[in-house]
DNA sequence: TTACTATATAATAATATTATTTTTATTATT
DNA sequence: AATAATAAAAATAATATTATTATATAGTAA
């Protein structure tokens, strides 16, 4: 779930990829439309694309020779409220973050009740 | 602005960032919480904060010899309200976009119109 | 079949990013 | 002043990403 977002905003943290996702939000394109509109030579603009159908954020269709690629928007609002919990979410049970967890304890019993004390002792 | 978009996008889609934020999204840290916390070298922390900061996803402030983070969540709503308007926007007109419009206006004159009047001659 | 079009994949070179190690700067403490 | 703690910055090595060039695949048409 958390590898799931990084590796969204990756596809989305990239300059020629937003400007395909730009492109998408105008109207679904073919790849040799996206190339020529784009003035990108295809295998980048394929390879792009793959990244983004990796991160599920594009959909595909084919068409006779073509491949028609177009905006998963409902997927965008997904990934944003994906993210939203994740932050919200209690570190105490969160996958992944098991040792983390641990660690903040000891730092929160340790360190910072001790600044704190220290601070009142003044 | 849309590179303000991606430069954010680039700065949360990498995943000891993404923990960092995780991890700010708690409570507010010093490098060397973090540092302690997450088990990683003190320079590697502060080399992604400083990505973190660039990106104007988290503010810091200095305390004695600390240097405290926190997390800017308003920031983090303005990001995406700002992406959905980038996507809303009309192409027309859109900073970055001129050429691709002309050339958009050009495929949709001749290739898809020239598509579709022969789909209709069948 | 053969030729043609669109797309994907593979290979490569150039560039960028990441983590570590080392050094420097700043602030606090003795 | 001298020392210690925190953090940033610089240097380096390892790794990953990007764009291009070349090649392969798949669908379509002659």
């Amino acid at each position: 779930m958390e590898k799931n977002i990084y590796k969204a905003f990756k596809a989305l943290g990239e300059p020629t990829r937003l400007k395909i996702i730009k492109m998408l939000s105008v109207q679904s394109m073919c790849v040799c439309e996206l190339s020529e509109i784009l003035d990108m030579l295809q295998p980048r603009v394929s390879q792009h694309l793959k990244i983004l159908k990796d991160a599920e954020l594009v959909k595909e269709s084919k068409e006779g020779y073509w491949v028609y690629y177009s905006l998963d928007k409902e997927r965008l609002h997904r990934l944003w409220n994906q993210f939203l919990a994740f932050l919200d979410a209690d570190l105490k049970g969160l996958e992944g973050y098991e040792e983390e967890f641990q660690r903040l304890l000891n730092i929160d019993s340790n360190e910072r009740i001790k600044d704190k004390k220290e601070k009142l002792k003044k």
